[in-house]
RNA sequence: GCGGAUGUAACUCAGUUGGUAGAGUGUUGGCCUGAAAAGCCAAAGUCAGGGGUUCAAUUCCCCUCAUCCGCA
């Protein structure tokens, strides 16, 4: 089975500069796991580093489809698991977007079913009432488990349900997994991060932030997933002029540090996560692992 | 010193004709399987402090303190 090593962490963590130093040391390369960073053009704002600062480490995953263009978690794992399969050199899965790692690490059976653009606009016609109503019909087990609030959930099992005629629920589990995956956590005090990310937004206003969302909304309009990100969402609504721009900024510090809270939860709950302060300390457990020969 | 106003969650403020309280924002905890930097759920207050009236006070009365505004 292959061995991958995991570096993941909320934002402004520091993974980034911790997996460029670990992926040279060990003559590995990197697979970003970052929902965002997939989009070309969209650098300054997803904190992107830049091809100059990457010392000749091999990236995968950055830049692979513009921003009007649809992705989506299974493309992901599958182009992963295709570029894993591809080298024998070791992969620094490194980022923050827990779902992706995940259905790497535990190879998730994620339901073959894509969006339906027409059903989904259907649904997004009825009430909350309505969808539930409708999924209890469908699938029980899937209704009592999603919030009544949570549309977008609710409408993704429906369809499911429809597109596959089978229930959701009974498509949501872990395949026998496919790789060997260390896991390193990198993190830091809530309070200090939070400062870091403060300082980073800042930082990227001064790198032209503002200018780099200006294009790209001009160019593909502000209301496509990707443009959902933080820091491109609040200015576009600055450039709409719903909002002026030191609330905008404001705003992009505020969902970021909401969005590192999220992370971390997601994060938490996974007790193979191995927690580090210090770049040797993940020397040192890679080192173990690569040594280690798995039974067969 | 005198007169007036205000004091309710971390912040800004609602509210209870007396039956121990809400909103927005923030904070914290949690959920998550083809949109995930998305979407969603939840929690926390001795209603400034003390006394009085009352079966019952955050609400009415008195005192104290704090803040603000006038007049000196």
């Amino acid at each position: 089975m292959q061995k991958i090593i995991v570096i993941l962490g909320p934002t402004a963590s520091g993974k980034t500069h911790l997996a460029i130093n670990l992926a040279k040391k060990f003559e590995g390369y990197i697979i970003s796991a970052d929902s965002r960073q997939i989009y070309r053009g969209m650098d300054i704002g997803t904190d992107k580093l830049p091809e100059k600062e990457r010392r000749g480490v091999e990236h995968r995953m950055i830049d692979i489809v513009d921003p009007n263009q649809e992705f989506s978690l299974a493309q992901y794992q599958k182009r992963v698991f295709s570029i894993i399969k591809q080298s024998d050199k070791l992969p620094f899965l490194v980022g923050g977007t827990g779902l992706y790692i995940k259905a790497v690490v535990d190879n998730l059976d994620i339901p073959k079913s894509g969006p339906d653009k027409v059903l989904r606009k259907k649904l997004e016609e009825k009430s909350n009432e309505e969808l539930l109503k409708e999924l209890i019909k469908l699938d029980v087990a899937a209704a009592r488990t999603i919030d009544e609030n949570n549309r977008r959930r609710l409408i993704r099992a429906i369809e499911v349900c429809r597109t596959t005629g089978h229930k959701f629920s009974k498509q949501t589990s872990k395949q026998k997994p496919i790789v060997n995956a260390l896991q390193i956590g990198v993190s830091a005090p809530r309070e200090e991060l939070y400062q870091k990310i403060d300082r980073r937004v800042d930082e990227m206003i001064k790198e032209g932030l503002i200018e780099e969302a200006k294009k790209l909304g001009e160019r593909y309009g502000w209301d496509i997933p990707s443009m959902s990100a933080i820091g491109y969402r609040q200015l576009g609504l600055y450039f709409q002029k719903r909002i002026t721009l030191k609330e905008a900024v404001e705003l992009i510090k505020k969902d970021t540090r909401n969005y590192a809270r999220r992370q971390l939860t997601w994060f938490r709950k996974d007790e193979r996560i191995h927690w580090i302060k210090s770049q040797p300390e993940a020397e040192k457990l890679i080192k173990n692992f690569i040594k280690k020969i798995p039974r067969a």
